[in-house]
DNA sequence: TCAATGTTTAGGAAAATATCTAAATTTAGA
DNA sequence: TCTAAATTTAGATATTTTCCTAAACATTGA
């Protein structure tokens, strides 16, 4: 629960997340989007993984990112406790 | 968005909000839930008011915390937008 | 009015975070 | 095999966050 709070507190991790809303996306993609050094947005893509709100394949020379729904229902979860 | 992303960063911060499940507490009821001293309770539940996550009414010399649903809606928004 | 109680404000120290550049790693393809 | 491209790792710095103690503020009630 710590992770997937830490990993959405975050503007640019959030814009990341939105952008796979599209489908997956290798890294470089994803860092074109943004004014922020590749290195500044590998790391973003870390706390994502470490979250487990992304996945990651690599193909190749590419690493490929795509969203992970199944967390989304954890933080679902937590936040309905206080719907009732 | 935001402030509520930065206000659910900090497990303190959702112990409190899980506390007010149960409903309202004065500001003094919180802080002798957790380790920390008062001022340091003081600055969280500023946090969860900046969010808009609590909201405060000073009784007397209490100061009353109350938990405010209606932004778990706007996050609620933010995350089904995920989900389909 | 004065002292006690509840809470917040101020100021500061330690830890965490976000960002950068430079360097390392891995893979593709000439 | 060598070079170029994609990505990550390492190391540094500036900012933000969390926590504390001390002080200030506000209210109650003797």
């Amino acid at each position: 629960m710590n992770a997937i709070f830490k990993a959405l507190n975050d503007p640019t991790r959030r814009a990341i997340l939105e952008r796979l809303r599209a489908g997956p996306a290798t890294a470089g993609a994803i860092a074109e989007q943004f004014q922020f050094s590749a290195p500044t947005i590998s790391h973003h893509l870390d706390l994502l993984r470490q979250a487990d709100l992304v996945t990651s394949q690599k193909q190749g020379q590419f690493v490929v990112y795509t969203l992970n729904m199944t967390v989304f229902d954890e933080l679902l979860g937590w936040l309905y406790q206080f719907k009732f």
